[in-house]
DNA sequence: AGCGACACTGCAACCGGTTGCACGAAACAT
DNA sequence: ATGTTTCGTGCAACCGGTTGCAGTGTCGCT
């Protein structure tokens, strides 16, 4: 109705310098009027940009990815980026396809603790940039936390409080963090590991586990994550087997539900909210350099923090029948 | 390279029966040979149909939330339809723009327990078909659930258990559900009820609340959700104050921490699984629909269910000073 | 007055598909 | 053998923007 051309109105949303400050306000006015936005998904077709990010976890209900997603919409946000979140089901088909469909309408994905092999990534890669959270995939952009010495950590905590026979839940196959967790506790020396998994990384998962860890002969149990370590304490407890006095449980990601849980959990802190936030840093710089981008790796520390599901072992009590 | 015209290549994907068996195979083998996908948003500019839908939450790290998403998505998948989630941070701001951004993007947004006032979603729905959940709105499709009955169930619990003297910890300002809770509550007869907020729908909003509800007179408290509920349990108790011989605590949404939460949480169960499902079968028959759309209505049923956060009053310790 | 520089703006091709229409060939009917 | 369908495919316009190029008008300078 400003009678302009089109390609004006274009030029007063993408490149306002180029068009005359009378003419501008016109065009803005009108559009104001008729309530216009330039269509995001046209532009995207000439530009090759989106503006949109995918995200991509395995479970959204998992209080770690929740602030992992948080933190990455809102650093997104300042970028005058969106993130599209979907939720996998821990099913790799589905993360497979969801990244096919996702990665023409995004300019990038950030693919966290991904269940598919690191052959598949390697090809979808051709599609997409990525970035990965949770896996170390060499010439690929990543984003880790520092789990195997937060394991390490933990189980030093154990032995401290007089531990050496001790469980470690395994998470789901295929994720690289189980995979590091189980290296690490391997590589403790002195002590006696059993290896429960994989795993459901669920409650559920790890209620699953409660007699098998009562009736296997240890005091001491490092979980995959939270969910599982507070679904063994509920399994342990509604056993009789009391926690920490008989077991000491540790758990890993500090969710909420492990600071109201009784006993309060033991466990290792990730910095989920930071860890979205550099995956989006890394995966913006990926899709501004195009092609020559140099793949970054930043590793996270993480912390133990000791509560009440860990305590010393009770010799007494564990003497032989 | 299976040299067809690319409008036969159209063709072979979206209306498979206007192309010859032979050519359709010499086509999608050579799809599979490049890799070649349709790209969705090229084709949403002459059908007008992304295939996307969007669902908009406050707080994607809300259990209650984490549930509902999940239930969308899967349902959306066996529709071929793709769900982007999308968090405001409880602010309506973002909220609006959000919503704006999408609107070109996806066939209909799910928006989950809005933010916003009536006013302004009335004139964002020019943009974009929507379905509200959790807020009711004549004129537009709406999930509820029957949080005015839940409620009054909850009090009526309270009540049976002695308790008069009741107080209220709505949630946020803005928020349907906490005014329908309220109003509820209120119409309780022969109840003594102080109503505390609006306050942050979190579990700190409820730790933040626990002095006043310690020295209010008040025997009985109702949430607006768990994450209030376990917030104040736990300030409750640091201030001495035992849950439930001393005061009733009733949360509502039934997430994980309140199971594992000790005591453990007294709850109205939403069904928000089902809520995502029904929100988008209703979103679809909107957008299947076009204008002539007519907008349904579709309430769940919550339910009361009993733990140990709630208790007899003890009227003996109750007497004046 | 004449000329180049500069600032705007229109034109038209293009992004990657979709779709109504037309056309040719084969199949069928008369 | 000829006329009529039917089937399969190509053509070209279009969706809603972007962008290189060219054209116009204005201004300053010699």
């Amino acid at each position: 109705m400003s009678g302009v051309h089109v390609s004006t109105v274009s030029r007063t949303f993408s490149a306002p310098h180029l068009v005359n400050t009378e003419t501008r306000n016109r065009v803005l006015a009108a559009a104001e009027d008729l309530g216009y936005r330039p269509n995001r998904a046209a532009r995207a077709l000439t530009t090759g940009r989106t503006h949109n990010l995918g995200l991509i976890v395995a479970d959204i209900a998992n209080p770690f990815f929740s602030h992992l997603i948080k933190g990455a919409q809102a650093h997104a946000r300042t970028r005058d980026y969106h993130v599209f979140v979907a939720d996998t089901d821990e099913d790799p088909q589905v993360e497979e396809e969801l990244i096919q469909t996702l990665a023409k309408q995004v300019d990038g994905v950030l693919l966290c603790s991904p269940r598919l092999s690191n052959r598949v990534i390697e090809k979808l890669r051709e599609d997409v940039p990525f970035v990965v959270v949770n896996r170390r995939m060499k010439g690929m952009s990543n984003v880790l936390m520092d789990v195997g010495s937060g394991a390490r950590e933990a189980i030093a905590h154990l032995v401290s409080l007089g531990h050496s026979r001790i469980a470690l839940l395994a998470g789901p196959a295929g994720s690289w963090t189980s995979k590091e967790i189980t290296d690490a506790a391997r590589s403790v020396p002195g002590i006696d590991l059993t290896v429960f998994g994989p795993n459901s990384p669920t409650e559920h998962g790890g209620l699953a586990l409660a007699e098998a860890v009562a009736s296997a002969d240890v005091t001491g149990v490092l979980a995959y994550n939270d969910l599982m370590a507070i679904g063994l304490v509920e399994g342990l407890t509604s056993l009789g087997v009391d926690v920490p006095t008989q077991v000491s449980v540790v758990g890993i990601d500090d969710i909420v539900a492990g600071r109201v849980s009784r006993p309060k959990l033991t466990t290792v802190a990730m910095p989920a909210e930071a860890a979205g936030r550099t995956a989006v840093d890394l995966l913006l710089q990926l899709v501004g350099a195009g092609e020559t981008a140099t793949p970054a790796l930043a590793t996270l520390a993480t912390n133990l923090i000791i509560r009440d599901s860990t305590g010393p072992v009770r010799h007494e009590l564990r003497t032989d029948p």
